[in-house]
RNA sequence: CGGGGUGUAGCGCAGUUGGCUAGCGCACCGCGUUUGGGACGCGGGGGUCGGCGGUUCGAGUCCGCCCACCCCGACCA
């Protein structure tokens, strides 16, 4: 319940997004330093993102699995630059029923290698191609730094492993899921993404590239909120997955991870949050609406609570919740709702059932200006469009936001200036050093290409030698 | 792992040069009055003062060691 009032996001963005997540009851500490709890509230909106990326998935054709939590070590070893990426983040288990272990096992950080050594046992011909599936897990990363949703030593997500017969069918595989994880964000979640194309150093460990989708936080901080890679032959080759081709020839397949998890809920919460407390996506809200009723006596509270009842068998469709706590006044109720960010909070008193209306407050546009005075004919169809509006202007807001923070620098100076409150859209010349002395000197890191870009001529931010292609560089979560 | 900081009730804090039964606000429980934008009164419950050891007649307070967490750097979905 909220107690007392949360920082304004403008005075600490980092304490407003840490005390909100405890008082909406998304999350709250665990016992084991950089672990969450996530709470039911929290959890119904995960389970939401879920039901909306499963369906895509298994309209895509893709089925879920489900694979071990414990890896042999020897498997990371397999893949060069995977081991290299992993290695300084992994748990591993030595000690299992009191005996030491002959080979020690590492808690899954992600399962390209197990899930690579599975398909080595499956596939032999063309004819076993593609194979697309996705599991639903939890994986460790013993990360130095955490921040609840955004970087815990354990987290949930989803991770999708595709096997093809090409190269092509490989990339196509990896751009439709990137596709997938955009339509998602923009249409679900009201999140607006840049697709794109991460550079070698910001790549997966073990890719031959790496995409991802961009997201601006309110503080105008990037956050990756979901990836999609081609991974080549390089785990193929690792873990012998081949397959006789159409010309009975042996071949390597072609093999693609993606992922997006729990993070994503750290997105919606600094897309969308103001200083009020959080603003949920209706599409994915846990509670889409919160009936409060109000009334003096026993009479009055006859009358509203018969109309309430009414009102939530009209509005069956919706996920609703009568707020009905007896100890709490209407006021007390309308903060606490606002702060866990239910998009559509209806009001009903003895005026509106004489009246047969009642009161509808948005969200996302606060205090009197966002109230709405309904007609209770037809409330479900009435409500159905305000909770699209409320999404396209949640959308539409977030939008503007973004694109009003990202400027193209004149020079270098300019550079600095911009990243210290925005990104930065520049030239540069695709020198891993360059990326690396801009990111020394101003925090400010690759976030993409984006995905369409046209190929142009210019000259690198940096360094000033040609460069063709403009880079998205910002200050990243 | 380096630099800085903080540990007293669920949360936020006070606690004097060491002294009596460790206090306050919010939250929680009970009763009553309230209820259209964060209600009020009365009563009540809740503490190994981060841990261990030391100094002392006596330690929340002084000393030592340890632990945890937070902030700033190096790593990251």
């Amino acid at each position: 319940m909220g107690d007392d009032k949360l920082p304004k996001q403008s005075e600490n963005f980092s304490e407003w997004y840490n005390q909100l997540i405890q008082k909406a009851e998304l999350a709250d500490y665990a016992p084991v330093r950089g672990c969450m709890v996530v709470r039911p509230y929290g959890w119904a909106l995960w389970e939401n993102i879920q039901k909306e990326l499963d369906s895509r998935f298994k309209a895509s054709g893709h089925v879920n699995a489900a694979f071990p939590l414990f890896i042999p070590m020897s498997f990371l070893e397999k893949e060069k630059e995977h081991v290299e990426g992993f290695a300084p983040e992994l748990a591993v288990v030595t000690i299992g029923g009191g005996q030491t272990l002959e080979e020690p096992l590492v808690v899954r950080p992600t399962s390209e290698t197990i899930i690579g050594y599975m398909y080595s046992k499956w596939i032999k011909s063309y004819r076993d191609l593609p194979i697309l599936i996705n599991q639903w897990a939890n994986v460790v990363r013993w990360e130095m730094r955490t921040r609840l949703f955004l970087r815990t030593l354990e987290f949930y997500w989803q991770e999708g492993h595709t096997a093809h017969e090409t190269a092509q069918e490989a990339e196509e595989e990896t751009l439709k899921i990137l596709d997938l994880y955009t339509d998602f964000a923009i249409n679900e979640a009201a999140v607006p993404v840049i697709p794109g194309i991460k550079s070698d150093a910001e790549k997966f460990a073990g890719a031959k590239q790496s995409y991802t989708i961009e997201a601006m936080m309110a503080d105008t901080k990037a956050l990756q909120s979901g990836t999609s890679h081609n991974l080549g032959q390089n785990f193929a080759k690792a873990f012998e997955i081949e397959y006789l081709d159409r010309n009975n020839e042996q071949q390597f397949a072609w093999t693609t991870s993606w992922g997006l998890s729990t993070r994503f809920i750290g997105a919606i919460i600094m897309t969308h949050g103001d200083d009020q407390g959080l603003i949920m996506p209706p599409r994915l809200a846990p509670i889409q609406i919160v009936i409060v009723p109000i009334f003096r006596s026993e009479d009055e509270q006859g009358i509203v609570m018969t109309c309430v009842n009414e009102i939530v068998k009209l509005l069956s469709k919706f996920r609703v919740k009568v707020d009905d706590r007896e100890n709490l006044t209407p006021g007390f109720k309308f903060n606490d709702w606002e702060l866990r960010g239910v998009p559509l909070r209806i009001e009903i008193g003895p005026r509106d059932v004489a009246n047969n209306t009642v009161v509808a407050a948005q969200r996302d546009i606060p205090g009197k200006a966002g109230k709405l005075f309904l007609i209770i004919d037809n409330l479900d169809m009435q409500i159905e469009k305000i909770l699209n509006d409320i999404h396209n202007r949640m959308l539409d807001k977030a939008t503007k936001f973004r694109d009003s923070h990202i400027f193209e620098p004149k020079d270098y100076e300019d550079f600095k200036q911009i990243v210290s409150n925005g990104w930065a859209y520049a030239y540069w010349c695709g020198d891993p050093a360059c990326e690396d002395a801009i990111k020394q000197e101003t925090k400010a890191t690759t976030r993409c290409r984006d995905l369409h870009q046209q190929k142009s001529d210019g000259k690198c931010i940096y360094c000033e030698k040609p460069a063709h292609y403009k880079t998205y560089f910002a200050r990243a979560y």
